[in-house]
DNA sequence: AAAATGTTTTTTCACGATAAAAGACATTAT
DNA sequence: ATAATGTCTTTTATCGTGAAAAAACATTTT
């Protein structure tokens, strides 16, 4: 086996859902352009619909003959990408405990274990080493820095720093800027969870990240905007592992964002600055309370 | 061919250098710290050594039979990693102009082009991303920011926020801190190095390196110290490409330097944050002046 | 007993090969 | 003429493989 059709299937499952919307669907370049895959993929997704009755294909006629059924869609598990396989497999490992700083990662082993090629963990490790828990030896294995006091400290750190800039820059931006709007629109969002928090406490973390993602973007610098997925990683992880005062954690930060939004519009940047600190400061604290305080293992 | 020896190859011509400073060999794991390698790649120089007549070789002894010629030392080429093979050729083809913002990068083409495997190729380009000079399509090529304008003010952007940090951090460490004496080091680094710079103002470019990564280690920030990645990368190949007044530019900033060093050593903030701020900023005019300015494509 | 050497095993690095997916070109339908 | 479909080519993603290098284990020497 030489690479998985994940993409294949999760484009055709994405595009089951577009039959129970129309009677036939558009053009194989439209289709594409809207699942996001090649043609190549959208003929291959049609061929199979004919082929399980699900619509009747003849060049342009691709008429839809009946509704999809639970069973016409492809496991979950077989749509994601090899390195979302890797990577789950990976953070499981360092969260589940016994990943001590210092700890050597071996390739070979790990990709025995999760079962694939040598070379799509090296690629993992290699994009993952910008998060700054591992660290490579040459021609050699690499080392866990592990998940401590410290990282948490320098990431947020390195936060509030490119925070406060993008912030600043926010605030500064013209009356006419798209940015407002989407910033009501999140507003919008924000109050509508802030009402339903009880229920859907679990949903703030997906509106967490595109409120920052959208601050950071008016920095205008792609380090800054990059390094949010730094932010994103360890955060996401985090909030898997970490459950404890969920709900409570979140309807607090909810209520930090709208006044953080408040100050935003009120392009006042001595409120801006302070609902900012405001609230990194009680994400940070989120984040420190979660990591054990174990003394960091002294490094070679 | 699956794995050039080069390890081995540029051990081997730095253990020919310890031939002419001693009658006899230490043992193989001491050699192997030495050189940084490991006991196996010791013995295979050790057994070449002796093939060619350097050595004795017989158990513990190894006896000095004769200094090294030039012909005994591996060409300089065939020392050289992969990945240094396909950055410079890669850099080379960035720089060499023609290399558009937006244009395609396309795996297969640079491999057969530098003449090395795909994955080699695509390791570098996943490395090579988190300078923001490139970004990956899902499935597809890789796209080229380009080495614009807008690229160097983000970075420099950055720097200067990290190094500002940085720099106060440096000017608070404690009188018995083990780099005030290394800062005193660079400094007389520095004092030889403006008398004589007339004939050594193209020994600069390292010096500034290695200063500049002490104060930034002085942020005890992982972020901040990898970070500085990045610059030394774009500056090393901008000092490579842009040659022009480079003698003038280098006796500034050595100056500049030296004020620097002298602030630092002040422990005056305010001292320190004019003279970085000072240096920061024709540090940044240097870099731009040698970004022709053609405006950047926009981006899809 | 501690450290070196000798030997064997394991891991990393890099390649070529192959299926999936994208992209390019040719042909046909509106 | 434009846009879609049909067909063919190229590129990307991933694996297995083998040599280089590291690491582990066994044996000898001081």
């Amino acid at each position: 086996m030489s690479k998985s059709n994940n993409v294949y299937k999760d484009a055709y499952n994405r595009g089951l859902r577009l039959l129970g919307e129309t009677k036939s669907l558009p053009s194989e370049p439209e289709l594409g352009a809207l699942l996001g895959v090649s043609r190549t993929t959208i003929r291959t997704i049609l061929a199979r619909m004919e082929e399980t009755g699900l619509i009747a294909w003849n060049k342009r006629s691709k008429t839809v003959l009946r509704a999809p059924r639970l069973d016409d869609f492809f496991p979950e598990e077989e749509t994601d990408t090899l390195s979302q396989i890797i990577e789950r497999s990976f953070m499981r490992r360092l969260l589940a405990g016994g990943a001590e700083a210092g700890m050597q990662i071996n390739e070979l082993e790990l990709a025995r274990e999760i079962g694939v090629g040598t070379t799509s963990v090296r690629e993992f490790l290699i994009r993952f080493s910008r998060f700054g828990l591992i660290e490579k030896r040459r021609n050699s294995h690499w080392v866990l820095k592990g998940f401590t006091r410290a990282f948490a400290l320098e990431l947020t750190e390195i936060r509030e720093m490119f925070e406060l800039r993008s912030a600043a820059a926010f605030a500064a931006l013209p009356e006419d800027s798209p940015v407002w709007a989407d910033l009501d629109l999140l507003e919008d969002e924000h109050r509508l969870l802030a009402r339903e928090i009880a229920a859907r406490f679990n949903e703030f973390s997906e509106l967490d990240e595109r409120f920052h993602r959208l601050i950071h973007r008016a920095s205008h610098n792609r380090f800054i905007v990059d390094f949010y997925d730094v932010i994103a990683m360890i955060f996401h992880y985090h909030y898997q592992w970490n459950k404890a005062q969920e709900r409570e954690r979140n309807e607090v930060a909810v209520a930090e964002h709208l006044a953080y939004i408040a100050a935003l519009k009120s392009r006042d940047l001595g409120k801006v600055d302070a609902a900012c600190r405001g609230h990194l400061k009680s994400a940070r604290n989120t984040l420190l309370t979660s990591i054990p305080d174990r003394a960091a293992l002294p490094q070679p």
